[in-house]
DNA sequence: GTCTATACACCGATAGAC
DNA sequence: GTCTATCGGTGTATAGAC
């Protein structure tokens, strides 16, 4: 019934986000929201007609965001340097598997969660066929498998980082920045590996 | 207070486990085991003091048995395929996450997460580091690198495969194919590929 | 739009009988 | 050991005043 795109809409839903960042889905009840923005929790269903409802409306409206920035990237000297920076500083990543647990429940948020998924992939993909174009990435014959690999990789480093274990990251994104570096090289020289780009 | 170790004792920790896999952590409460059960609620706090307590020793004797299976690895003739195999085949690794999960808002849990990661990694990184020695994987120069990228693949590949999502499964299985196959030949030929060991 | 008040289900946990 | 019965808390969701 609540008005989509409102003022206080877009406040419940940044306040969603939040507790599922911070404390995972377990925490994200309309009572710890309201309570959260100084409302009342009957406000919440104003806006929203179930917790459900809610729930999909915040992946909606994160997964729009993600891709319009993942399709940014491919504008960018150095795509694949840019998508690996915003996978693996963004907590955003922290958000995605918070809703992909959610989807065993929600069968609206599934299918949701499979689109953006496939979807992102297939961005990554075009990125990554573009690059290996000029050069081939040792082992890694598929675009595909590769994009594969790196997701994989960036939310499991964000997943233990989280809990307090980093045994293997640092060696782990060596060999991520020397794939990079390889296949992807600064649009000047020929001889990359250290510049940061701060996505 | 419960007798650790007794029979009930164990049928309250695989119902535990089962409600985990199936429903996820969000279902696991006390009145729903012992409704699997044919029990009585009370009956659960008979032989665990508390949910978290439950929870928590869930916990430990699932990643003891897995730490066991991990290790008698190591013994076979190609421990490497073995435990590719362990890790994308047995529905364990979504118990995993759901720990994963539940350690956010369980400080003992946490720990013990943590603990079993490592451990874990650390079996495997042996592994790796044994095999890498008779032959060097193109584009991974660190055992434990290696480690981590694989563990993290095997983690996605099943959590999508759950949801529904296949697009480049069979493209990143075949990549790790190649690389089992190119450190970790069949003992009596030098040509392998194709034979299938069965866990 | 935002509020108070409340219905109803289910949660963890405990008292105490048998 | 296993049970009945129950407490206090919290969850979703709604009725209805202002």
């Amino acid at each position: 019934m609540g008005p989509a795109g409102s003022a206080n809409w877009n406040a419940i839903l940044d306040s969603a986000e939040d507790i599922l960042r911070e404390e995972g889905y377990g925490a994200l009840t309309s009572r710890h929201i309201a309570e959260r923005m100084g409302i009342k929790q009957r406000l919440i269903y104003y806006y929203f007609h179930t917790m459900d409802d809610l729930i999909v409306q915040t992946f909606r409206r994160l997964s729009e965001r993600d891709l319009r920035r993942l399709t940014r990237t491919l504008g960018s000297p150095r795509p694949l340097h840019e998508m690996w920076q915003f996978s693996i500083h963004t907590t955003d990543v922290r958000l995605i598997s918070e809703f992909m647990a959610l989807a065993n429940r929600i069968d609206r948020l599934r299918s949701e969660v499979i689109v953006f998924v496939e979807e992102s992939r297939r961005i990554q993909v075009s990125a990554l066929q573009k690059a290996m174009k000029n050069k081939v990435l040792p082992g890694f014959p598929s675009a595909v498998g590769a994009a594969l690999f790196a997701t994989s990789l960036a939310l499991s480093l964000i997943r233990e980082a989280e809990l307090g274990i980093t045994t293997g990251h640092k060696e782990a994104a060596t060999i991520v920045g020397r794939f990079l570096a390889a296949i992807e090289p600064t649009p000047q020289s020929g001889q990359p590996v250290g510049r940061k780009r701060s996505q």
